[in-house]
DNA sequence: TGTTAATGCAA
DNA sequence: TATTGCATTAACA
């Protein structure tokens, strides 16, 4: 195999990183976002090619030649971003302490260097790969050369071997610089011949093949018009094509082995990348080296790598010194804690050990010998001590399996940082610490590494474990006072303390109790769905006359596509779509099709459900106990995992038959309660549009007032049908839709659709108003709000590129809606769980589905736990109209509807 | 073994 | 070219 070449275009990757990526910065404000993407990207290469050489092209500021052939080369060209510009030296300081070589030379562009170095490697028999922004590199690609354009984003690349230069070009790579020549570039300011464009200029290139030949057979071209052009414009041509052509002859003293990959300066790329808060870099640099150098033990990498925190720490593992550690905490009253188990069974899983920090002092308690974890009932139910905990639903969790609860729990470190800024998707302590202190801290993968080698808290040595948990509180501890001014700052203690807060424990407790499962309906849903996918599999074969993969969208592709020959219709990057709506429109033409749909159906009701839910059966309690997640949902709402309980079916009736499966715990009846379109009230509440707000006031039926407003119908002359297309409009408005969505969901031309949706701001203009109000103060501020305060950045709100601005102002327009019935949904629970509780009632919370509250209840408690649910959900939050309350009764959620 | 794309389920 | 999620399968590195 050949050595690998990478040869980087510098200037055009950083500059695709930086607006791929909207923004970063570290805490002096200094912007990273180009450097980050930009090595993302260069350790990806590295990655996946493993090359031999590597090089990166600069440009220098200086002019080159083409300047001096061309007063108004790249003319049009703005300046450098001011943020982009202090990044260029930043990330040459760390190619150069990557090893990394790097190019640059007056009087060239890097165009230039990589074209004269790229030819010479070439010719030393290597495997050159150029990466770049830029197509006019396209002209290098030979034999041993091969290009690589960025397309959307920066790590997307399309390969470029001469025979993908003719598929898009039908032309030779040699003779782009030709295209360039007669077609121009309007980017770099090179004229080419005016009123010549790509597709003449290909016409004209493929019967003469260069200018040159162009211009002296001139009198050849066809077309009176074209033939004039190229007469009159034949020196621009030329001109442009010698501004286009890329030099690969720069006379230099060259040796490729300037290109082999030096050896790390690693304290100083620490360094840079603690500067920039590039923790990410820093843990791979540790792993990293950990592989390379199998003499040295781990500690001692990390001690070389990065001052990790150790601390001092009181270990505790006998009676005596818990009681002392009591009598300790007891008098400082605030303490952060953190337990350490493995999750193996909710209702039986063991604590391994628990650190405890007070301002003072750290402990690490040791579970497996003397002392057990009931013993530290005495402080955790001590309503006098503060806790402060990160990721609490753990805590509470082990707790309530050890039959304890935990009293004055304050704070939450990794809610905190969530909605500091919900939009992240690692909360991680190290990194929080990474961030507010400055301090680098053992990470949960560190510790226990990650994917199938993962090991598990009780494969660890007692004195990592201690050190890991003691580091753990202590930091804890130390942050969240930062933390805690982060959220004053930004408004947001009161959301905290009144509402996720209390929720941390409910969350726990839902999980805890989890939803009881009828197995043997489970096993009479499988048996069935498993005989008509036998039958409807075999009636497919018969028509595709072969046997292959229903499942693979690329093999159904294929016969539908190909085999049987019926229209595409829609395609993906890569290959033919088999998408729902899809075979909807290919149903009546080939009798294979509607059996294609049904399968589908059976075979996602089967593995997603059948199977899936089987698989997640607590044998101990015969529930599932999904989780619900606090900190994932970026507009505040709660999702659920392992098993999902907010997506089970219920719109088709097959599917809807999943949930006979779930079922209320003996003596206990299921009571779910809905909020009737709580998104519509809360637009109507916080747009204050007259003519919503009045609707909701005299309880209309909105979805036929929105009929007769935007379709000019009497009210009473709205049928069904002309009723569920308003509801869509309804719905789209929350969205943000536009008329395109709107048309292909009510399958009606796009005119109609933007007239709809124009009469629909015309009726109601307060929503209008509020919309646009919505997207211009996000503009302003960088983020929109709930009506708890929750905040959301939508750093893409002002991005220059249309699709991203786009999606930017729909998520400012939904995100205030869904969010803030997220929040009062949250109060809800807050408040019908402490109703159940200081009721002293046996009934449980037991799921929420974002609108809608699930209870097992005690048949005795029927009628009270109807009147809390109705109470406390109507009035969790004053609105300027009511909020109204549907529930059913059922003995499964089948029957609750 | 881990990641991505396509698909489809809910509010 | 409608918002927010999660899970599955196939395909591929």
């Amino acid at each position: 195999m050949k050595d690998k070449v990478i040869i980087i275009d510098g200037n055009s990757l950083i500059n695709r990183a930086f607006f791929a990526i909207p923004s970063l910065s570290n805490k002096e404000g200094i912007p990273t976002n180009g450097m980050y993407g930009f090595l993302n990207m260069l350790f990806k290469l590295l990655d996946k090619h493993s090359p031999k050489y590597v090089s990166v092209a600069f440009d220098l500021k200086a002019p080159t030649f083409r300047h001096k052939l061309s007063s108004d080369y790249k003319g049009t060209r703005k300046g450098m971003p001011d943020d982009l510009r202090p990044q260029m030296n930043m990330l040459k300081e760390i190619l150069d302490n990557l090893g990394i070589n790097r190019m640059e030379l007056e009087g060239f562009e890097a165009d230039d260097l990589i074209g004269s170095v790229a030819k010479l490697c070439g010719r030393e028999n290597l495997d050159v790969m150029i990466f770049t922004g830029d197509k006019d590199a396209l002209q290098l690609v030979d034999d041993n050369i091969t290009v690589y354009i960025t397309k959307r984003g920066i790590t997307n690349l399309k390969e470029y071997r001469e025979e993908d230069v003719f598929e898009e070009f039908t032309l030779m790579p040699n003779q782009i610089i030709d295209y360039k020549g007669l077609s121009g570039d309007t980017s770099d300011n090179i004229p080419g011949i005016p009123g010549v464009g790509p597709k003449t200029a290909i016409k004209l290139l493929l019967e003469f093949t260069t200018v040159e030949n162009l211009i002296l057979n001139s009198e050849k071209v066809k077309n009176k018009r074209i033939r004039g052009l190229v007469e009159e414009y034949k020196e621009q041509a030329l001109l442009s094509k010698k501004l286009a052509t890329i030099v690969t002859n720069i006379p230099f003293e060259f040796n490729v082995d300037e290109l082999l990959i030096k050896e790390k300066n690693i304290e100083k790329l620490i360094e840079l990348y603690k500067k920039y808060e590039f923790t990410s870099f820093i843990r791979n640099l540790k792993e990293e080296s950990l592989h390379l150098t199998n003499t040295t033990s781990e500690d001692e990498i990390n001690n070389n790598l990065v001052e990790e925190e150790e601390i001092e720490f009181k270990l505790i593992n006998n009676l005596n010194e818990l009681s002392n550690m009591v009598s300790e905490i007891k008098k400082n009253k605030v303490i952060s804690i953190k337990s350490i188990y493995d999750k193996a069974n909710i209702r039986t899983n063991e604590a391994i050990g628990f650190a405890i920090s007070d301002k003072d002092t750290t402990y690490y308690v040791d579970l497996l010998g003397e002392v057990k974890f009931i013993d530290l009932k005495v402080i955790l139910e001590d309503e006098n001590i503060k806790k402060i905990t990160y990721n609490g639903k753990r805590e509470f969790l082990i707790a309530f399996r050890y039959g304890i609860s935990i009293e004055n729990h304050t704070f939450d470190g990794f809610i905190a940082n969530y909605l500091i800024n919900p939009s992240r998707n690692k909360y991680e302590l190290s990194d929080v610490a990474m961030e507010y202190l400055s301090k680098a801290i053992k990470s949960k993968e560190d510790l226990l590494g990650k994917g199938a080698k993962a090991k598990k808290y009780c494969d660890i040595s007692f004195s990592d474990l201690s050190n890991y948990s003691a580091v753990y509180s202590r930091i804890l501890f130390e942050v969240h006072c930062e933390l805690d001014k982060k959220l004053i700052e930004l408004n947001l203690s009161e959301l905290f303390i009144d509402v996720e807060i209390p929720l941390v424990e409910i969350l726990a407790s839902t999980e805890y109790e989890g939803f009881k499962v009828d197995e043997s309906v489970l096993n009479e849903i499988d048996e069935d769905l498993t005989n008509k996918l036998r039958e409807i599999e075999s009636e497919i074969y018969s028509y595709s006359n072969e046997k292959f993969n229903i499942n693979s969208p690329k093999q159904l592709g294929v016969v539908l596509f190909e085999t049987l020959e019926l229209p595409v219709i829609k395609k993906t990057k890569t290959g033919f779509s088999t998408s729902h709506d899809v075979l909807i429109k290919l149903e009546k033409k080939h009798p294979i099709v509607p059996l294609v749909i049904e399968y589908r159906t059976y075979s996602k009701l089967k593995s997603t459900y059948v199977d899936g839910i089987r698989s997640v059966i607590n044998k101990e309690t015969g529930k599932v106990h999904s989780s619900l997640n606090q900190t994932v949902a970026v507009t505040g709402r709660l999702s659920s995992s392992d098993p999902n309980m907010q997506n089970i079916p219920v719109r088709i009736p097959i599917g809807r038959k999943i949930r006979k499966v779930f079922v209320a715990d003996n003596n206990c009846k299921l009571i779910d309660a809905d909020y009737s379109q709580i998104e519509l009230r809360v637009l109507a509440h916080m747009s204050k549009d007259e003519n919503l707000l009045l609707a909701y006031r005299e309880n209309l039926d909105i979805h036929t007032m929105t009929a007769s407003k935007v379709f000019n119908i009497p009210l009473d002359e709205i049928t069904a049908d002309i009723r569920s297309r308003a509801k869509e409009v309804n719905f789209g408005i929350v969205y943000g839709m536009s008329d395109y969505g709107l048309s292909e969901t009510l399958k009606i031309p796009r005119k109609t659709a933007k007239l709809y949706i124009e009469q629909y701001f015309e009726k109601y203009p307060g929503v209008k108003e509020y919309m646009d109000t919505t997207i211009k103060e996000c503009k302003e501020i960088g983020y929109v709000v709930t009506l708890l305060n929750r905040r959301r950045y939508i750093p893409e709100i002002n991005h220059k590129n249309f699709n991203l601005r786009s999606f930017a102002e729909r998520t400012a327009m939904n995100t205030p809606i869904q969010g803030s019935a997220a929040d009062i949904i949250k109060i809800a629970m807050i408040n019908v769980y402490n109703r159940l509780k200081r009721e002293k009632l046996k009934s449980k919370l037991i799921l929420q589905v974002h609108d809608e509250l699930i209870i097992d209840t005690s048949e005795d408690e029927i009628e009270i736990v109807k009147e809390i649910l109705v109470d406390e959900m109507e009035n969790a939050y004053k609105l300027d109209i009511p909020l109204l309350v549907d529930m059913k009764v059922g003995t499964s959620w089948f029957d609750t509807k």
